[in-house]
DNA sequence: GATGAATGAGCCTTCATTCAT
DNA sequence: GATGAATGAAGGCTCATTCAT
């Protein structure tokens, strides 16, 4: 007897397997944006992609198991997504344009998805309570900050804190997403570009 | 129809009374602050504060009342404290640099009913499902714009979306208490320095 | 220390005393017209009373005690008053009109007190569930089971099993005054006198 | 939002579920008939039938649909029946002592269903406290004054207020079937000729 | 692969009752 | 006498998960 245990986390199985999960968790983004972390039950889901909730069970390991896998699957989409177009030649000033650019971009088309992944590493914690997603972002911080201290030696950008700058610009950045998110009738286009111009003003050297 | 029990959002009452509540609150609190929103049960919540379930059902109507009683308090709190020490005749820069200081002042001493309310805010959704402290910080932020605006014509802050800035100035704010409150390690102090830096050197005019 | 068991179904006790019992009664009365056996909680009736939950505890014993002294003094009351109101020496058929005109006289002014007792008589129930009031109408049955006996003896009323009569005309009496009672709009009279002319041509002996 | 668990109201669904729910209600009947309204608890029916608490909320949106149905069915199937078996071109004498035989015989083999049915009746309310079955026995009711009329017509009735007399029929109707399944020891056989005597001799005419 | 059924823990809330003051 | 406070059991219900078919 097989048993449902192996199937999590598989990328591997059938094709109509793929599809399957693929439905579920699309489901599931729905749900999260829609009513919220607390109340997107696995009922609900299956409800919204139109299945029983036996299918959902067979499928994943557990409730958490879809969740996780929509938030990293985003958040490696959002990683490639600015890997490709972000050469890493590009100067420090338009580099981290490009970068803050291209994460705007990947999410543009993505509204649900962005808004069930925050639902989802808002919330999400270990089985001792800490938090699953806790420092997810430090890596692409760093990258930042290493963007900032390339900028300040290339005499591009002004002395500060390089680390702590880069926190500042992802929050900035993903305030903007947020708020986005939250509101169909906004559109990015201005706000990304008020938020590129207000990073660039704030790190840029005295002389540039 | 209103029972003799529960004091649900009433001020006065004894002075136990106001004892119990404030200890049921900070029981609450401590419990979002380390197991989450979805976790924070009654239960946990009674534990926590030393009493039985039933004294909580008595002195708050419901659950969710305890949870806005903690975020509204804590929100209005810090509104009383910036207002105390933000004159209006400061002129804009140190207006913005003051407003933005006394906030983070106000949550250093205040690390664990932070975490709580941010839990509160993110998660407190009414009946139909929608986010029950949406637009919470509009006033907040429309204060910040028209000091931005303020600014720009008196020649300190140079030409910008008022309005779009004041939310990227809010959420880099944010993300530095979120950050803060998240690590017991770190030191609110330079994180505050480096916030106030990057939002000068963001809005300030370029003959500055 | 003096217990509060003492005053259980105690009528003596002082002037204060009683007084309050009274009025918790009256409350009683009011709860359980209005939201029925099971919603008639200890605390809806002290609000209606305007008193604290505590009063309550104190005048009685247990909350079945105070809808179990409501239902017996109403039974109580009716029995007094229409023992008053019908003489033994009336012939039968006068008797047994002027019984049930009597109840239906007594009861006509006080529609939430019947209410209230019909509740209690339907629904309370002993420890074991077995039903508290069962048979508490069985000596008044009785009682009219005998006036038929008489008529027949006498030639007024025809060959029929009094007892089943008995039980017949006290539950269209009944069926008259819950319907009655239920709606504030009806009007009693014409449906006492409906009442009285169809247990009389029910009863009467072929020739009267 | 419904979701994939529970029937409520729902007539179709598998063989098994079928059988689930029916095992369902006839375990909630015989825990209202013996314990009453107010002590039928989910548990003490999950107990009887003999199932988990979790089945009866799978089967049933609520505890109050299952007494709903239970109540509705009883109250169907006795309609049901009496119109199967009392045709309307009886004379209005006979039809209805039909009806009134009929619906004692409905029961007769229910005693059960039929305490049930009474303790919903009783005492199911909606969420303003009204009577969720007031006025239910209406047109019951009218469709008796209808034949009374008839039969006045047909000069095999005496004159009388057609509707305060249905309403009398019924009340001592209910008043047999009260007494009898409150008592396992009668036989409903001779209180229904008692009954149907009754009624004949308080409605026939002075000639017939 | 998929499903409906079942479970049992846990949720929030209501409630009658007890008790110190 | 009276009160507010506290208790703990019980209530109906939701839910993630398991499992036989």
């Amino acid at each position: 007897m097989r048993t449902n245990q192996g199937f999590a986390g598989d990328d591997r199985g059938t094709f109509g397997g793929r599809m399957r999960r693929a439905q579920i968790e699309r489901a599931a983004a729905e749900v999260l944006s829609e009513v919220g972390y607390a109340a997107a039950s696995v009922s609900r889901i299956a409800d919204r992609a139109g299945v029983s909730k036996g299918v959902i069970t067979y499928h994943f390991a557990t409730k958490d198991e879809i969740f996780r896998r929509l938030a990293v699957q985003l958040l490696d989409g959002c990683a490639a997504h600015i890997t490709d177009r972000v050469p890493d030649e590009m100067p420090p000033a338009l580099r981290l344009r490009a970068r803050i650019h291209a994460e705007l971009e990947y999410f543009a088309s993505r509204r649900i998805e962005f808004l069930a992944m925050a639902e989802v590493m808002a919330n999400h914690r270990d089985e001792d309570f800490g938090r699953a997603f806790e420092g997810i972002a430090e890596s692409d911080i760093d990258t930042v900050a290493g963007i900032l201290r390339e900028g300040q030696e290339a005499g591009e950008f002004r002395p500060l804190d390089a680390h702590e700058a880069a926190h500042l610009i992802d929050a900035a950045k993903n305030g903007v997403l947020d708020r986005w998110a939250a509101d169909e009738s906004l559109d990015l286009e201005p706000m990304s570009a008020s938020l590129l111009d207000f990073v660039a003003r704030a790190v840029r050297a005295d002389g540039a």
